[in-house]
DNA sequence: CTGAAAGCGCTTACAG
DNA sequence: CTGAAAGCGCTTACAG
């Protein structure tokens, strides 16, 4: 069933039958009701190629999740808990706005031609990108292409130097740095001195902040900064629980360790755990995301928590947004972040 | 950029651009090198609605998850311990084979039209449709469209009875009675004689076979089957938390609880825990799934194996072999279940 | 208010 | 082996 043949069964024109269901104004109530009935008896729906080739939207946007630096076979990505809310807060908000998600993961290099062709072969009014590593280049590809890009979770000072075409742009960010500030000051404030971290990645955005925070927060109150107490951890379980085993075998612990994500901080948890060294009684134990399992762990895990849900539904209103409107604008939003405590932090034993 | 400039500066027609992007044989060697050349100098990307428009595929599976009867605000569904990991494997497993995957949810029947309208507007090559209720209009609905579908968990006798046009219709489901059989068996032969059950959802498939599966076992062998020891759980952890909440303020307990899923069981472990029972010393617990957190909780929990990975799989390779069929074909699969034996369960007091 | 016609960017018989 | 032309199903100036 096509245009033309309701068109001939309501008695007029493909115009007006587009017309009709572009909701023109310029058409009589008594011609519109005609058409729509014919249109509701045969459920009649237009192909949506038909119209996106003839210049309407595509109601589709893009939601590209990229994992590029994970280990091997670390493919479970939306079963992560930093990806998992974001792929639900996106298609909830988009689908109540009427669009579609269009869902592709980056895992390597190659697959990137995969979303580039997403915005050049015109499937998407416009795409959310998760996981930017620290690649300018990359971003000034995506950048050229005239479609809306929303990234979430990117530097903002490196576009400005690179003075990006900044149209049809926006990004979207967590106040890591505050964050951590906070959770480092409240161990500080426990009476912790010998303070360590599990890093995140470091080509990330958020990965270099909480590490930053965490460096010059001890600066600032003039505690030591110990090599041997600054795990590599990638945001990763199985790195960070093989980074704190070694740890165990150390000399001397730090009171207190302030983990990237949670996913770190639980396995941290475990392997301190497993070895004899109870948490929040030897080592005080700090999170960053506070994700699902958080709560639901023993001892319950302190942690910093993203706002990872309002910044997902904001990557989605900020790309609708940029697909309405005229004049092409480029913003940038910050989340607050907020310290929630529980359970994994107390005073070091004298 | 459109063929017809790429046709001009490689000096052929738009005709056998589109040869060259197709891959038809009868294109030489050199007249293919000379426009793949002059292709890749502008990065040449074919629109895609033209080709579709033109009777090409889209490239594109939908993938549509069903929570209708959800409580409340229970619109986590991507991470959901069931969907999460379908969602994970569906989007690879289409990725890899050049798939885009378009996402839509269904929380109320309104949203049914989007995905009808996905297949009515030719977004997609074909769809999976997971957590679809006992609703044989729906699916009669859906079928009658030509394009492949797949249901995953869906009562295949229904659709037989019915005599359902079953041409681009595939069903992918777990012999959840047969895993149910043995979870059930294996708790008999602890010695166990008062054994519980939460259940799932009812209008589910796989919610009644693990029902029925548990009716049988127990009459089989003799057992007393209890109303009292029959608990609604709806597959919802909040709902399964309260039932056990309410069946410990009763005189007596089983010795044994099969749960319908892990989130029910984790709910139970917690309810019963917090009640001063102990588990696995008052009371066992059996899981079914296997999810992530099973075997990540205090104490681990014992669970029927879903082979969810595979079967999400093969809900994606069934879809694209359907697309790529001439001759349009019915076919079902049904995985096998396995109990893993972890620390929930052991002899029942004497 | 409304229709005829051109155009969106491809693919594919058809003819040579 | 290859090009001219029709067609896929819409939308949108244009003219009336």
């Amino acid at each position: 069933m096509r245009s033309e043949d309701i068109a001939k069964l309501a008695g007029v024109s493909r115009s007006t039958v587009s017309r009709v269901i572009n909701n023109y104004p310029n058409v009589p109530e008594s011609t519109r009701a005609k058409v729509l009935r014919v249109i509701e008896q045969h459920h009649y729906e237009p192909n949506s190629f038909a119209r996106a080739l003839a210049g309407k939207r595509t109601d589709t946007i893009g939601l590209f999740a990229i994992s590029m630096t994970e280990k091997e076979n670390a493919s479970r990505i939306y079963q992560n808990s930093y990806f998992a809310p974001i792929v639900d807060m996106v298609v909830d908000t988009a689908n109540a706005r009427g669009f579609y998600v269009l869902i592709h993961t980056v895992y390597s290099p190659g697959d990137f031609q995969k979303v580039k062709q997403a915005f050049l072969q015109k499937r998407i009014d416009g795409g959310i990108l998760v996981g930017t590593q620290k690649d300018i280049e990359l971003v000034r590809e995506m950048v050229t292409q005239e479609a809306p890009l929303v990234l979430i979770d990117y530097d903002i000072s490196e576009i400005m130097a690179e003075r990006l075409n900044k149209n049809h742009l926006a990004v979207i960010n967590s106040m890591d740095y505050e964050g951590t500030v906070e959770a480092i000051e409240y161990l500080i404030g426990l009476g912790h001195r010998e303070i360590g971290l599990i890093k995140g990645r470091m080509n990330t955005f958020s990965g270099r902040e909480r590490y930053l925070a965490y460096e010059n927060t001890l600066k600032k109150h003039g505690l030591p900064i110990r090599e041997s107490f600054i795990l590599e951890g990638e945001f990763l379980k199985e790195s960070a629980y093989q980074e704190v085993l070694k740890l165990t075998q150390q000399e001397q612990l730090p009171t207190a360790l302030f983990c990237s994500n949670d996913d770190m901080a639980i396995a941290a948890m475990e392997a301190f755990t497993e070895n004899g060294i109870s948490v929040p009684d030897q080592v005080s134990l700090i999170g960053f995301d506070d994700a699902q399992l958080a709560s639901r762990i023993t001892p319950k895990l302190t942690s910093v928590r993203l706002p990872i849900d309002e910044m997902a539904k904001a990557a989605v209103l900020k790309v609708i947004e940029l697909c309405d409107a005229t004049e092409p604008t480029f913003s940038t939003i910050s989340f607050p972040t907020r310290l929630v405590v529980r359970d994994s932090c107390k005073s070091p034993a004298l």
